[in-house]
DNA sequence: ATTCCATTTCAATGATTCTTGAAATATAAT
DNA sequence: ATTATATTTCAAGAATCATTGAAATGGAAT
């Protein structure tokens, strides 16, 4: 994973709203959710909502595709996968005490 | 791990610069390193660099112990592997396919 | 074609963060 | 006490990010 992914990454997660709507798509699992619904669940209005979208999108962290009027966000779980892989190999070089992190 | 320290951490590893000096104090293992060995390796002004180590202390991601005039700079591990923790268990609910992403 | 609906884009404003260099603090040596 | 060294703190300005509401886009229904 390129640093300049991995930075806009971090700075995506580093924010409430988005871990939030994070969260929210995990939830809805592989079927995803139409940006509307994430909007009205969370109390945030379209605007501001698709512009944490975007920026989760930009990050590679969410994926959106079209479906007739609305846009159905999902999580990219790889992205999240190559974070933790950053964390573990690229940053910490493999550290012994970081594999039982996740057991 | 509390979502504000998670929020900060994030916050924290979302810059360059910052990402370079945990690399650095990762290469330089248990023993640390001085503040102003860190600056002048990646060639920033001491003020620069007490900015930024401020900044990942603050998230908890170094610890600092003063040894007589300088200050020495350690990679908190704990940290790293709570991020770990936090995406794959708190974000992404234990998620199978996350599992293999630190083999 | 017109209207409606879901979403995004835009512009303006306010809030954070980053950088720089100067001044302040803490410790050690003379 | 004075001086030197290591680091932090502070203030100012530049840059980036967040929020808001209005306008624009893209698609569907009548």
């Amino acid at each position: 994973m390129e640093e300049d992914q991995v930075l806009t990454a971090f700075s995506a997660l580093s924010n409430r709203t988005r871990l939030q709507v994070l969260r929210h798509l995990v939830e809805a699992g592989p079927e995803g959710r139409m940006a509307g619904d994430v909007a009205t669940a969370l109390g945030a209005s379209p605007s501001r909502m698709s512009f944490h979208l975007s920026a989760l999108q930009e990050a590679d962290i969410v994926t959106s595709e079209r479906q007739s009027r609305q846009i159905v966000y999902r999580v990219n779980f790889d992205t999240i996968g190559g974070l933790m892989r950053f964390l573990l190999e690229d940053c910490c070089k493999g550290q012994a005490s970081l594999r039982s992190c996740c057991p």
